[in-house]
DNA sequence: TAGATTGTTAATCGATTAACAATC
DNA sequence: TAGATTGTTAATCGATTAACAATC
């Protein structure tokens, strides 16, 4: 039964079961039961069956669910159904590094360039992808019908570019700079601090009688 | 009261109070009441008496926190307390693009060296680091301490480096491969998965109305 | 001392797990 | 049909928030 409000704690996982499915469907196995999925994921079936159920009754009993079709469904609740154009903000090694990542397209997910305040350093090209001035974003935004920007600019600086971001439409936001970003709230914000993954990992190291996630 | 067992829940809030107290620090601040935190951060300030309470009093009635001496306490619970050091192996763009991060210094944190397949491409040299092969590994790890592996290498090897690197003492991993690297109950992972981020961020810019974090 | 704010217990809220009737 | 497994409700568990006595 499709539910309207959905917790965080659940959404979190949706991409994760994606990866898990996606492994399986490339196995060639077509139908798993909750019971085989969470052994493999290390979760329980119950979580997983209560999850889906969230969003609708992809299941069949006796049956189990069918890995292509759970795919499917579960792209469609993460808004990958429909193709994403990206451009990366910020040319250094992490924005080169993000928009050479080749398995974003497999899921709708296509940057489309690269953004910098020095346009032409050494490097002006990642797998084929363009790296313009600052100034060009008005015009490339509108023709190639951008909807996420990836921000991998220094801290100082990323408010600022944001800020013009929105106001040339710009909706979704994919923050790598170490502040958490606030927008207006139409924007959505994803703000990923890797500094403090790592700190996690020192943290578990010095207190080795805790498990991990 | 100090506590052995400390949900996840907890342990991910810490490195978020570092980087805010830290701030706070830089604007010359010197004292901070639970209330007055919890207003810049966004939570609770019940949340944050009751997390810190976990691992000791370190506030006083009637005064609130030292900024100075909460983040001191704070970096002795993630053990920023004694230093770590770091090597990254896959030295593509994200691996240099973290040996960059100059910021993990200040925190302790410092990468030494980085591997590759390919010990000597273009580039040799981020930030005055070297780029050593993987034949270098063993010799180097004895003779600089190292105790945290940054794996930045396609999943295809992931799971073959790791169990090299862990056979050869390192028990810290932080993996951007994408699977859930596995190792011995004595080995510390934290896997970092950016897409699965990035699909968070999709699924929220469908369902406009539930907000994220 | 009086005011402020912590440390900590109790109450509430939400998420996970267990159980099982429904059903393929 | 019989067996398997879902969808879903109920029970449990854990995390967050509220409240307030302790105390600086």
């Amino acid at each position: 039964m499709a539910n309207s409000y959905i917790s965080q704690a659940v959404i979190k996982r949706l991409p994760r079961y994606m990866r898990f499915l996606s492994e399986i469907r490339a196995e060639g196995i077509e139908r798993i039961s909750s019971r085989e999925l969470s052994e493999r994921m290390n979760v329980t079936a119950s979580q997983i069956r209560q999850d889906l159920n969230h969003f609708g009754g992809f299941g069949q009993q006796g049956y189990g669910y069918n890995v292509q079709n759970l795919i499917e469904e579960i792209g469609k609740i993460l808004g990958l159904d429909q193709a994403h154009n990206l451009i990366v903000v910020g040319a250094g090694n992490l924005g080169r590094a993000l928009a050479g990542y080749s398995n974003f397209e497999s899921r709708g997910l296509y940057i489309r360039a690269l953004f910098d305040i020095q346009p032409e350093g050494t490097v002006s090209e990642v797998r084929g992808l363009k790296v313009y001035g600052m100034d060009e974003l008005p015009v490339f935004l509108k023709e190639h019908n951008i909807d996420i920007a990836v921000l991998t600019i220094p801290k100082e600086h990323v408010r600022e570019v944001a800020q013009l971001l929105y106001d040339l439409g710009i909706r979704g936001f994919w923050n790598f700079a170490h502040i958490d970003l606030a927008l207006p709230p139409d924007a959505v914000v994803e703000n990923v601090h890797l500094s403090e993954s790592l700190m996690q990992l020192t943290y578990y190291m010095k207190h080795p009688n805790e498990v991990a996630e």
